[in-house]
DNA sequence: GCCAACGTTGGC
DNA sequence: GCCAACGTTGGC
């Protein structure tokens, strides 16, 4: 079991927009770091931290799960769509993605700021300088952390 | 709106 | 393969 950190602009698609829908295939991710989690290192019901960014404030907004294998992203090969990308061909798929299930929505919302007061999620990547990363990797006892904050 | 950080592109 | 230019992310 691994645990992950995924961003989302709430204005875009929020973790009440997941609860509505209950479940989201997480399309539109276009870098290759971000992408090599979801196509390799994803398991089925990993949990995920969902994570509010660009949002006033930004912060954890609750949790959600791998709830699929990884798939191509129909999207990059939609010409209407923003995600397209004409190098990618259906023989190779360059972009992959999973479905997120809704888990919880916390109460709520943990600002950044009252993250970054946590000794205890000291070395997330983030809360290191410059992480602009939309998936990331997070340690079971800073995740177990943020879920107890969440309470 | 600013700007630091960092990924991508493309000329050479 | 280097690296300058450019674009994007995302907090502030």
């Amino acid at each position: 079991m691994k645990y992950w950190l995924i961003k989302s602009e709430p204005d875009v698609f929020s973790i009440q927009d997941l609860k509505k829908v209950k479940r989201e295939p997480w399309s539109g991710v276009r870098n290759y770091q971000a992408r090599n989690y979801m196509w390799r290192d994803m398991q089925v019901g990993d949990l995920a931290i969902f994570y509010h960014s660009n949002a006033k404030p930004p912060g954890v907004a609750g949790v959600a799960r791998v709830a699929s294998e990884p798939y191509p992203d129909p999207t990059q090969w939609d010409p209407a769509s923003e995600y397209f990308d004409e190098k990618s061909t259906e023989q190779k798929p360059r972009w992959w993605l999973v479905d997120f299930s809704f888990e919880k929505e916390f109460p709520q919302l943990i600002p950044l700021d009252k993250l970054r007061e946590q000794a205890k999620l000291e070395g997330m990547v983030l809360l290191q300088k410059g992480t602009r990363l939309s998936i990331t990797p997070v340690e079971k006892k800073h995740f177990d952390h943020i879920v107890k904050m969440g309470k």
